[in-house]
Parts: C-alpha cells; structure tokens; sequence
DNA sequence: TTTAAATAGGACTAATTTGGTCCAAATTAC
DNA sequence: GTAATTTGGACCAAATTAGTCCTATTTAAA
C-alpha cells in the first residue's frame, strides 16, 4: 500500500468537485454527496473537516453551503492532505518528534529528511486547479468524480 | 500520518544494519535482532520476507546467516518499501487496477500519475549505502539503529 | 414569528489493517 | 545425531480508520 487515508482520497476528490463547480454559490453537502456519490453522512463529515481548518467558507442555515476559501490555484493537494493526515512525513524519523534512543543525531534521518522533502514540495506542486482540470476538458467533468474505488 | 508501515520501516533499518556489517559472512537473525533491538519473532520474519523477495540471500542450517544478495549501492530504499508495501501508490488510481465507475479515462488520474512517480524516483534515488552513511561515519552506526521511535 | 434547510460538534460502533508472536518442518554444520 | 538455523504459515491483539447518528445552532424566507 503506502496509500493515503480513503478519507483524505475523498477529501480531495470533494474539494476537487467543488473547485469545478459554479463559484459565484455556495454548494451543500448533498448536492456534493449526489455529485461524488459519497454518502451523505460522509461527505458531511468531510466538509466539516475542510471548512473547520479553512479550506472552505461556510454559510449556515437556510440557502446556506460551502463555497473554497480561496482560489483554486491557491490551493494545494498537500493542503488538502495535511489536514486530514497532519504534517506529511513518511516515518517519525522525518518529524521533529523523532528520538531515538542512543544516539543525540540518528545517521539515517538525513536522506530520510530529504525524501520527504521530495514528496512534500511534489504534493504542494499539485494545485486544485490542475487536478479539476479547469482549462482542458470542462465538460467531461461532471461524472469524472465518483464514489467506487476510490476515484 | 501517511506514513509507511513500521514493518517497513524496520525493513529498512534490519537492511540498513546489514549493509552496515561485515559482507564477508552471514549474520543470523539473533545477532540482527540484537544490534536494532528489534525483538527477535519480529526480526525474524523481516528477514524471511526480505529474503523471500530476494533482497537477501539466506543460509540455512547451522552456522547459517543473512547476507545482502547484491551491492548496497544496488538496493534502494523503495526496492524495500514494495516488498512490504506492494507498488508504490499513494491512491488506488494510481494503480492499473483503477477503476472508475462512469468515466473511461478519470480526469484526476493523470496528476496523480505524475505525483506518485516524483515520489518513486526520490525513493528509488536513495541506496542503501546512503542509508548506511558508510562512507561518512563508520564508527557512529553500532548504536545508530535502534528500536524506540521509529528508528 | 414560525418553519424548514443548512452547518457544527461530537459520540459511538463496525470494519479493516497492522503489529507481533508462536509453532512445526526443513536444512545444514559439526 | 544434535544443535543451530531458516521456512512457512497460522494466529491473536492492538491500533487505526471508516462510517453513522444524534442534537444543537444558525439563517432565510414564508
């Protein structure tokens, strides 16, 4: 594996589906649940998170929905990954929490900073926008987000 | 999180150890366990799957042992992480077995493609020998690998 | 001012994955 | 033959993750 959470998969696939969509509104979770085919109660779940750590605006009540903080080139899949896995670090090694037990500076935790560092600056690369795809083939999207398997 | 396993993480230590030993004989799955105070069942099966991958040669018997099966500079870190963890793929879709439910050609797979293969060539790029610092601090790694935290 | 449509917050359970241990069999050196 | 090893696989415990549900709060509009 070596995979990213299924959450964080939907999550990105939402805040994709949002990025997509008509920005002049706001958008609720079930027109997101019946877009992405992600339950509901999921996809509720989902949004809180986003909009909880400012990925999204939200707007309560009646006509109320989400709607991205900011602009989708503004907007990475690191972003989105952080939030739902925290700092991206591939073993504790690669956090500043790493102790290891007898030794004051571990000898592989160097070439272990610099993958991360890698994969890091690869993630923040990515932004919502080229994910959507916005500029190349707007109508073939509408379907492209679904539930099975995880994209 | 998005981590990789601890198994694999102790992958790459029990390996790192190993390249970091005398290459002219075996070293057993005890003495292994000992150094990198991983506890030795754990150890054990580490190096049967390694072995089993052909990352490591084995010996049986008495007098038997684990030795690398080619050069440290032959083995990277990623070779070891999809013994453990299968290919590298940090969503499903970036597997072959992606299967969208309504699309032919997802629109999100192709970024994804080019984030997971950034994220290979970084781990492919790093050797063991790199791992091990052999040529830097050959008298630092005795206590370098160790149980607690991670590594 | 009432009602309906939303989000907010959090508790809870089920499912899955991972980590770790153990046992019996096969192999080899002495 | 015996002791030291690896091999193969079953197994359980612990941790993590996925998913659901309930109640409170907010807001627009009738």
């Amino acid at each position: 594996m070596m995979r990213i959470n299924k959450l964080t998969d939907y999550g990105i696939v939402v805040m994709t589906r949002i990025a997509d969509m008509d920005q002049s509104r706001v958008h609720t979770a079930r027109e997101i649940s019946e877009d992405t085919r992600i339950p509901l109660p999921t996809v509720t779940r989902l949004l809180k998170t986003l909009s909880g750590n400012g990925l999204l605006d939200s707007q309560r009540g009646s006509q109320g929905g989400y709607s991205l903080s900011r602009s989708s080139d503004d907007i990475s899949v690191a972003d989105i990954i952080e939030i739902f896995e925290g700092p991206i670090a591939l073993t504790e090694c690669s956090t500043n929490t790493c102790k290891c037990a007898y030794e004051t500076k571990c000898s592989v935790e160097e070439p272990w900073q610099k993958i991360n560092d890698t994969v890091k600056n690869a993630l923040e690369g990515i932004s919502l926008n080229q994910m959507a795809g916005k500029n190349q083939n707007e109508g073939l999207l509408n379907l492209s987000m679904n539930y099975s398997g995880g994209m």
